[in-house]
DNA sequence: CCATCTTTGTGCACGCGTTCACAAAGACAT
DNA sequence: ATGTCTTTGTGAACGCGTGCACAAAGATGG
């Protein structure tokens, strides 16, 4: 999804497949669902499911990190998290700037999920001078003039975009140039950037019109298969055994919220 | 991937592989810019290097299509933007319902995006009394007990889920039950959902630890070749000729933007 | 009408990711 | 200590997606 997932066309970091990365968060999100419970292990059969994937692909990814688990009993949820957590980097403090304080700019300050995942918001910019100084959750919004000395005060090395889409590019280039390695791009836009940085992309509309386009496949097949009408068709058996329809993953990929 | 991307294992859709329909937003987005510059022909190089994407997979998603193209000429603009917006049913209205209408829910309604791609917001939904009838976007919102009949009576087949995490599966199975078949999810949660239903979910979590993952790699390899400090590693050359990183699709993966 | 030049459309090979299926490893009971 | 049972870790096969490289198609000029 989203995202975008921007794909990353061969960089297999230090042997783990892009594929994998992207679902390691996803397997930290149930094991710390576990760890709240206090489960104390957990089968990859269990915890696959929790994620919504397969188990033989969850043992795969977990064998990318080194073996975990203990055969006949499955793993240890404590040590998997901390495993899991490391590897991502979210044992340490990621400051991070949100530039483009509009409606999403503001939801994504408010966002409660950076925080617990060693994510805090360093900054909240803004281009428009009437905004500068008022607080949005809680953190006071200062000027894009200031962008630069922002970043390096604070040693912010990922910026999220979420500006219209004529400011992203710009944006975008004064980002990197004050040293920024990383960017979210919310903006609907395709960002041109230096070797060695990192886009990622969400798109909200580009999600949308692939729900469209499978949308509009699901009805015409209907069409001619069953009578009636479009919104009277409701699906409703099998809740249970059916796998969840969850991914879009690695590339992934991908949508964006910006108004256009 | 942005992103949210699942994706779907084995179901090509008409011939069109799904990653194929997970690019044509991106073509039309590009064309779209293009017919409103009044440019009445664009050649696979040119579309390509505007969407972000290598001219020969451009080629080849399009001609899943069909021959649209002149050779020695290029692509007609026009019947481009035709031709993919049909493919993707964007030539129809898509009424749609947005649940959760806190600081997400209606950065989304805001979303100008919407209507200019044939999605038209049809209701905002909220599970507070205290929100029913106050306008966002315009709009009114609506209480959750009406979820039904609102679905029905507007016949909703998309809708948009913007609630908390413990939440969201209880909307999900309302709204699938009332006859909404394609479901996009900003909620932190594997949604299960009946065969037959779409779910593509969107996790901002997600993105930024993938993010993580690779400043945490960069950093450590620049350790060991390069002696300066993490903040002032700027990477500033060959920003014209390189590809941009743009992707993450399929993917993509796929990331979350509500209160954990 | 012919030659040349541009650009499309695609056959082919390669690599990544997924899945199956099973051997190895360890827990647990006797 | 031995046997049984559960669950991991992985070798191997398969399929999708990507990118190369080129032949075919058409435009354009003489």
């Amino acid at each position: 999804m989203a995202t975008g997932r921007t794909h990353r066309p061969a960089t297999r970091s230090r042997g783990i497949p892009e594929a994998t990365v992207a679902r390691l968060p996803l397997y930290l999100r149930a094991l710390t669902a576990l760890s709240e419970r206090s489960v104390p292990t957990v089968s990859s059969e269990e915890l696959a499911a929790a994620a919504g994937v397969n188990s033989a692909k969850l043992r795969k990814d977990f064998s990318y990190l080194g073996s975990y688990g203990t055969r006949g009993v499955g793993y240890d949820v404590e040590y998997l998290v901390y495993q899991i957590s490391r590897e991502l980097g979210l044992t340490q403090d990621w400051p991070v700037v949100i530039v483009g304080i509009g409606n999403l700019g503001a939801a994504l300050a408010n966002y409660g999920g950076f925080a617990s995942r060693g994510f805090r918001v360093a900054a909240l910019i803004d281009a428009d001078p009437a905004m500068a100084g008022k607080p949005v959750a809680g953190i006071p919004v200062q000027h894009s003039d200031d962008l630069e000395k922002i970043i390096q005060d604070n040693g912010v090395s990922i910026g999220v975009i979420a500006t219209p889409a004529g400011a992203a590019q710009a944006v975008c280039d004064r980002l990197v140039a004050a040293g920024v390695t990383s960017i979210l791009n919310f903006a609907p836009t395709v960002l041109t950037v230096p070797d060695g940085v990192d886009v990622r992309k969400v798109d909200l509309s580009i999600e949308l019109q692939i729900l469209a386009f499978h949308e509009q496949r699901k009805a015409g097949e209907e069409a001619h298969t069953d009578g009636t009408g479009p919104a009277a068709a409701v699906t409703r058996e099998g809740a249970d055994d059916s796998a969840p329809s969850a991914d879009k993953g690695p590339d992934g990929d991908v949508p964006a919220v910006m108004p256009a």
